[in-house]
Formats: structure tokens, C-alpha cells, sequence
DNA sequence: ACCTGAACACCGTTCAAGT
DNA sequence: ACCTGAACACCGTTCAAGT
């Protein structure tokens, strides 16, 4: 009762509709304003200070402008993650042959590659990626994460584990298992890292910190005995070890399913 | 330049600091409001209005009290959502047994189920919860997610995945694959689902909006490519496949590596 | 002990106006 | 074509005050 109704209406991507005109060619203000310098600096900002952090007022300051200039060259702040979004996903380094036979070296790319080896390599792209821009995490969830870059990026994983042998009605489920997983991971490291980095901790005092504020408490037993079974080494260490084998396990799976089960759809 | 330094303070969880005083017994006035009805109500209008629609005002005018009563129950709206969220996820049944042996019925419960079974089980739990309040996957990203029905929750996955017979120190690895998975599928799934509630549309009907809508746009020929050799079936259809052939992958990944790697740490 | 009202410092965004 | 200033409808939260 007394609901209100404030409407959440529902968004579509700005993908899947025209952009602002970009409208190049204008001599008269000396404005030095820029789809491209708004977009790195709202990437700098979400970079220093989180999606917490970010406003169009504060991203304003940042480019010595008055609050509402940016709004002549982007609709909405939430277009304007999406694109900072799309942009961030362009720098990670995909495998070579990721994207299709280039012309003219399709003699040196045919299965120059282990598809494993490849899969590794994206995988630990798009963690970098997750652990580098910690907003990205939510902002994956939020939009359709469908810009050119992260079509880019979706291609190359789509061809990586179709490239596993599985049966074309299998591969979206070993894609999900795989980049959800990493997705998962990546996010967890990075607020940990983002944290560390906020109060001024190495992780591994963070870590230990933690630990003792726990100490004590049973309900905690089942998780600490976990933490000590992973036989200490930094927390860098144990990440690696645990990111490397659950990758391990997504593989031997695929591969187990591939060859043992009645895999013929 | 020009930062502004608005300081975003890290904050440690409600869990691993003194509660705001229950302070029970009081006769005077008429109120009515009380922790459980607080949290009751914010799960409600999370259900129905989402992350992005909640309000301490909305939620102050569903309780029909002013702006601020709430806040003499709880101290900051973080509290209060890290309180929804222990809450819901209280809503999962776990598997018996995942508990510990229950006293005078040991003899019942040693090996009584398989593991994979029931880690099918905590899985299928855990989606299903994601799905119905889709506003939980950003507050587990955001909070510690250590409360009490989390914690009996981690305690059940961590025995679930010790009792496949890995070594302990493959068992977080493990874990994180499993329940990583588990809860960036959900994730996608349960913001289809609102989506469509919000849309008005079938999920079906939406899918083929979708599809129309990137029609004839070659960077997403691939993608398109991969739904369709999912072979139709209606949206809910695909994702059990997806789901289920993910989780088995990821399970025959764990024994494969149990049983043919170089297992003992 | 519990609840209210006014106020503060923020938001995203609209709109009329400037150059 | 590009930028500004004032304004609107929201936020979370503080604080002094009521009963």
C-alpha cells in the first residue's frame, strides 16, 4: 500500500539503437570535449574512485567543464557506462586465429593451437580484465554487454570451445561453465584487491586480518580449516592454484564428456 | 585535477561487528514496526521494485511511518540489505546430512546420498533462489555475504565438494568452479526473467524480440549461429540443457582429475 | 523508547538561455 | 554547434525535537 509507483522503465542497449550523431566539424568554442576523451576519462575515474564513486557531476570536474556539457555528447549516464564498458573490454589481447583466418596467413593458422591452450590464454584475459577495472563486474549485469569489443571478445570464445569437438548443442552450456566461472572468480579477486588497495593493506595483511576477526567463532571453523588446508603460500599463490585447477577441471570435463558420454545430441 | 576527494569508506560487514541493541520491552506507543517486519518489507519491495527502485524512503512509505523511523531499528541502508540478503538466504532447503550428523540419527545419514547428487541439489537450490530475487546477485558482490544462513549455506557446499574425495587442497578450486558457475548463470537467467516481467512479455516472446532485433547484423551471425544449434525448444528448455550439462561437466572434471591426476598435493 | 520534521549534501536530468 | 545556470525530483543521513 502507499506504493507510489516510480517506473523503473526498462532499457534497451545503445547497441541495439542509433547513437547521439557524433557531428564532427565545428570551429567556434575552443571546447576540447570528445566522445573518445569522455569515455578514457570516465574509465580513469571508475578506475580511481569505483562505480561508487563515479558521477556525471564529479566526471564534469574531472574534464573542467560545467556539469552539463557532457550531456551534449552522451543521452544518459547509463549510456555512458555502456560505452566505457564496450571500451574497457577492447583491451584484452585475444589468441591470434581467435578471430577467423586472416587473409593471407591461412596456411599458419590452421589448428596452429591447441584449443586448451587457448582457452587458458582467454580466460586469463578476461580475469585481468575483471581484476584491472573492478566495475566492470556490475556493469556486465547491468547492460547487454553487446558493443563491437565485447563481440569481438564473445566471438573469440565462442570459437575457442566450439574448436573442444563438442557437439554444437554442447558448447553453450562448457562456455557458460567456463566464463561464468572465471566471471565469478575475477570479481571476487578484484573487490579484494579494490578493498586492499582502499585501507591501505598489502592483500596478504588484509587476508590475515580477516582471519583473526573471525578466530573464535564456529560458525567460521568449516571455512578456516578450508583456508588452512590450501597449505598457506600467499594469497596470490593460492589464487593461482585454485584458478589454475578449477580451469583444469572445466577442460577434463569437456573432454571427458566429449569422448565418454553419448555425446551425439 | 579538481578531484573533489569524496571519500568512499571502505566498510568492514554487519557481521563481524556489534548489532544495533535489539532492545526489546516498551509499551508506549502504538508502533508496530520491528526488525523482522523491516526486513520482511525490504525483501518485498526488492522482489517487486528492485535494487534500482529501493528507497529507505519507499521502503519508509510501504511501512506507512516516516522518512526516518526506520533508522532507529537499523544504522545505514547497507545494514539493512546485508540483513535481506542473509535473509533470503535463508530460503534454500540443503540436502539432510549437509548439516553434520544430526544427534541420534548418525547411523542414517553416513553416506546415505551421493555426493553429486547432492551437489545437484545446492546447485539447483542456489539458482533457484538467484532467480526469484535477482536483486541478490549484485548485494552478494558488494557485501562480505557472511551472515549466519550464508555461512550454514558455505559450510553445506564446502562438505558437498570434500565428500567428492578430492585432496584438500583442490577443494576450493573446485567449489569456486561449481558455485561460480552456478551463480553467473542464475544471474543472466534471473535478469531475463525480470526483464520480461517488466516487458510484459513471455520470455519466449522476448527471446525472439531479441533475435529480430539483431537480425542481419553480422557480428552476431556466430552467436546467433550457436542458439540455433541449441536446436529451438523454448527459452526454459535450453537453459535446463545448458545448466545441466554444465554442472555434469564440471563434476566429471572433478573426478577425472580425483582420479587420474597427480592428486596427492 | 520510539517516532517526527526540517535540513544538508549529494544525485541524474530537463530546459531555457547564452555564444 | 557547443556550453552554461537554474531548477526539479529524487537520494542517504544527521540532528534536534517531540511523546
Amino acid at each position: 500500500m502507499a506504493t507510489g509507483s516510480r517506473v523503473i522503465r526498462p532499457r534497451t542497449s545503445i547497441w541495439l539503437s542509433e547513437r547521439k550523431a557524433p557531428k564532427r566539424k565545428a570551429e567556434q568554442q575552443p571546447a576540447g570535449l570528445d566522445h573518445v576523451k569522455i569515455v578514457a576519462a570516465t574509465v580513469r575515474l571508475l578506475d580511481a574512485e569505483g562505480l561508487a564513486g563515479f558521477s556525471m557531476r564529479r566526471l564534469a570536474a574531472e574534464l573542467e567543464v560545467t556539469a552539463m556539457s557532457v550531456y551534449w555528447y552522451v543521452e544518459t549516464k547509463d549510456q555512458l557506462l555502456e560505452l566505457a564498458l564496450d571500451a574497457a573490454m577492447g583491451e584484452m589481447s585475444l589468441p591470434a586465429g581467435s578471430l577467423g583466418p586472416v587473409e593471407g596467413y591461412e596456411h599458419l593458422e590452421t589448428g596452429a593451437r591447441d584449443w586448451r591452450d587457448q582457452l587458458r590464454q582467454i580466460a586469463s584475459e578476461y580475469r585481468r580484465l575483471l581484476v584491472v577495472h573492478p566495475w566492470l563486474s556490475p556493469l556486465m549485469g547491468e547492460y547487454m554487454n553487446i558493443g563491437p569489443n565485447a563481440m569481438v571478445f564473445s566471438t573469440a570464445v565462442q570459437r575457442v570451445v566450439r574448436d573442444s569437438g563438442l557437439p554444437a548443442s554442447q558448447v553453450p552450456g562448457a562456455l557458460a561453465l567456463v566464463f561464468q566461472f572465471v566471471y565469478g572468480f575475477s570479481t571476487i579477486e578484484g573487490r579484494f584487491a579494490a578493498r586492499s588497495r582502499a585501507v591501505g593493506m598489502s592483500q596478504d595483511e588484509l587476508f590475515a586480518e580477516t582471519m583473526a576477526a573471525i578466530e573464535g567463532r564456529p560458525e567460521f571453523d568449516e571455512s578456516r580449516a578450508l583456508m588452512e588446508a590450501r597449505c598457506g603460500g600467499t594469497v596470490q599463490e593460492m589464487r593461482e592454484r585454485d584458478f589454475t585447477f578449477a580451469l583444469d577441471c572445466a577442460i577434463a570435463g569437456i573432454e571427458a564428456l566429449r569422448d565418454g558420454g553419448d555425446g551425439e545430441d
